[in-house]
DNA sequence: AATATTTTTAAACATCTGTTTGTATAGTCA
DNA sequence: TGACTATACAAACAGATGTTTAAAAATATT
């Protein structure tokens, strides 16, 4: 955790609930675990943030928003260069993908968690998540799913939303597992590795978009 | 829910838990929630399962391990059919994924939660599941990973490793949010859709494993 | 039919949960 | 300095939670 000057509650907050929340999920996470991680009172949390439902909509939006807020200004400045070509499917998919797997690999400022917590928002319902997920992080993934469909004019639209949520559904289950990938491997690859990690995803996000629609019999050695 | 002829109480409880755990999780349900749901009185979980955890693990082994049996015993016997040539890729990744679309796709038994069951084990870590995962879905995968890594020479064991990764997490992900495919696909993908889910994603994650390692500038248009 | 065993039930238990309250303390500005 | 505001704190509250107990009911066995 970072070192805070004045007397920060609301931060020390935020970083043991974004912990906590990531390893342990909303119902498994009580108020009185994350206020003694922090080492304030328990009541702080409701004086700054109301319930505990607040706290956990204020741990998510606060890493969303400036991810996604970078992601569409990236990529309108990538359109704006591109003129009226398109913005190349790798540098599309490095735009949506990279702020994500940086803050994944952010083992120093609690990042690592944030990606964790999106993994179960993603899989886990949770009733008061619904609009948010629906506000945040629906408008701009439809924005580079749109994007990315200028590319693959030759799939048909059910094709190409299998592809989609196929992506999509690799990337956020290698983020939410990243701090495991070291043992699951048994060594072989490195846990937190931003770097390594987007280097493997783009190409196979850009595989995945240009497979053939009927791939042709595979090469059986 | 399928129709119990006599009394069987067990059989309704797992049922009921099984829905519930899916939709909000181990720490999101009461045993109060799942013995309502069952109609049966609280005291039953208890002197039928011993306690909340011990239920949780019997949901999820009830349906695991007649999947993973079905899953080994068929590549056996494509392994002895192959003799010495080496089984499909596509049939690799049929036998091991088939049964779990299969599952998910079946709304009359609710074989679908428990899909959402496994997304929620493989992303959100319950510290007394890791020994079940350990000692019943690991080295399944294992034996997959191996019998697909022999299509893949070609593959450094880090890049296999992470094309692994994406194609597994792609499939829990695609499995777990199966049930929300019509509503986020505004109607063009069919929910509870084995046949086509599947269809989809045998292509998709054999394109994943034969693609080139050093991918050839992308064809924009 | 009588006994033994299994299953169901209502009630209670101890603990934990999110939340609220009232008050003390620290900081700010006139 | 003195009044005012923001923050921190300990304590308590009401309700929920997993679990246990003991007795009733149902079922099986002799």
């Amino acid at each position: 955790m970072p070192g805070f000057q004045k007397s920060d509650t609301l931060e020390i907050l935020l970083y043991a609930a974004e912990e906590l929340f990531a390893k342990q999920g909303f119902d498994g996470t009580t108020l009185r675990d994350i206020t003694g991680l922090a080492g304030v009172n328990l009541a702080a949390a409701h004086y700054h943030l109301g319930n505990k439902e607040a706290l956990y909509i204020k741990v998510f939006t606060r890493r969303l928003q400036p991810i996604n807020e970078s992601r569409l200004a990236r990529l309108a400045r990538a359109e704006q260069e591109a003129n009226i070509s398109l913005v190349g499917m790798e540098q599309l998919i490095e735009i949506m993908a990279r702020p994500l797997f940086e803050l994944a690999a952010d083992t120093q400022h609690g990042g690592q968690y944030f990606a964790r917590i999106l993994g179960r928002c993603l899989v886990e319902p949770l009733p008061f998540m619904e609009a948010i997920i629906t506000a945040e992080l629906q408008p701009v993934m439809a924005r580079f799913g749109q994007a990315l469909r200028r590319h693959s004019p030759q799939l048909a639209p059910e094709e190409y939303l299998w592809r989609f949520s196929f992506v999509i559904g690799a990337m956020h289950h290698s983020l939410a597992t990243l701090h495991g990938m070291k043992v699951r491997t048994h060594g072989i690859c490195r846990d937190h590795d931003a770097a390594a990690a987007l280097q493997r995803f783009i190409p196979f996000a850009v595989a995945t978009f240009t497979a053939p629609v009927k791939p042709e019999p595979v090469n059986n050695r």
